[in-house]
DNA sequence: GTCAATATTTTTGTATACAAGACAAACAAT
DNA sequence: ATTGTTTGTCTTGTATACAAAAATATTGAC
């Protein structure tokens, strides 16, 4: 299913904002990023419009377009949303979940407490993602799983820089396993309360990492 | 705010998908596109790949573009989705909401009460977007507001077609009021609840009706 | 020196030209 | 007859050319 080239440089440029070499509020030059990729401006520009649509950029017709990221209130706004659609996979599949499904989950949380041990912030990151990709698809419902992705994968590189955060580790995995039990007892409120309160702390401890680093921000 | 042409088209095809001028699995031609609307191939790619990404049609690289009809199952899921989503938004608007739009709703589920009364669909149609609208908005997340305005829009042609059955507009009725009282006794969970419920009732009606339609599609 | 009006340059949006992959038809070989 | 190859056409993807709008620079008046 080979891949254009125009969809291969919207990954890259949106890598290229996420690490932070394309700065929030400046002005992708098309011109620039088509000598930059070695390419007419036509792929970039089809880059740019994906970009826009998924909300990375701000396009602002016959002006250009614009690196948007997420302020302070959008961002706790999203992590809000994502807690919120988690719980739904997390009630759904309480119902919906199978006996296989269930083992898979033990199995990840198993690797993810090896990884807190042995201070694997990657391997950490790595098994948490597999948690919660399974949970998504064990709502039973794709479209959910597949507009679960889609959020979480744009709030991917805010939700990784609160996992530094000291203790973090620890009390993400025992809400995992909360939320685990949960699901074995079929008991789709409350784990889909453990589940909205194990995104919604991902926002707020990232909402007060953000007021750390710019103290003077009233 | 003046908007491209491109998008203009966008919105052209989508509105011949939606009234079936462009079947589904139809292959959209690019040059017909161009000659149809008198403009070059360019600006109808553009549109093409904005109604690709927001799932109206399938682009498969190389091969072109198909309207994409989503199937009963996916109709399914696409309606759990937005019942859960207005959940959401009925949940947080039980807490978030302000008097003067608890009156707003009174207002909107009055005009919407008249429209019932006189048979008068277009009406009961206009007003129920309303309301729903205001919900989204009270929610006091605009992130969620635009989620949901996004899904409800793709699946406004099928909530059209399942309000014409019988008695279904009385029902709808009562379930608005239902919700608009939880939310003035605060109650988030009933009106989370109702809500869910009559989002999703409209779901099962319109795969009923799909039913009636194509008796023979087991 | 400041401001306004105009000219110049940039940059976006659109049209057209070109390249290359996909599909179809004709033909050859077994 | 069926399979495989080849050639030809069609369609998509990309490059380039052009038009129009916006941004910027320049000139002139006060």
């Amino acid at each position: 299913m080979e891949r254009k080239r125009s969809d291969i440089i919207a990954d890259e440029i949106e890598g290229l904002i996420f690490d932070g070499t394309l700065a929030d509020g400046e002005r992708l030059d098309e011109v620039q990023l088509a000598s930059r990729f070695d390419v007419s401006r036509t792929p970039i520009r089809e880059a740019l419009q994906r970009l826009a649509q998924s909300g990375l950029v701000e396009q602002l017709p016959r002006r250009g377009v614009f690196v948007r990221q997420p302020g302070p209130v959008e961002l706790i706004e999203m992590f809000e949303v994502m807690a919120e659609l988690e719980a739904v996979c997390a009630r759904l599949a309480a119902t919906r979940i199978s006996d296989a499904a269930l083992q898979k989950l033990h199995d990840t949380n198993a690797l993810c407490d090896a990884a807190v041990e042995a201070n694997d912030a990657n391997g950490y990151f790595r098994e948490n993602e597999r948690f919660h990709a399974l949970l998504y698809r064990q709502s039973g419902n794709s479209f959910l799983e597949q507009e679960c992705f889609r959020l979480h994968r744009r709030l991917q590189p805010f939700r990784r820089l609160q996992l530094q955060l000291r203790g973090r580790l620890r009390q993400s995995m025992s809400e995992h396993k909360a939320i685990v039990a949960a699901l074995e007892n079929g008991d789709g409120e409350t784990a889909a309360n453990v589940m909205r309160a194990h995104i919604a702390v991902q926002g707020e401890k990232f909402h007060h990492l953000m007021a750390s680093l710019k103290p003077a921000a009233e």
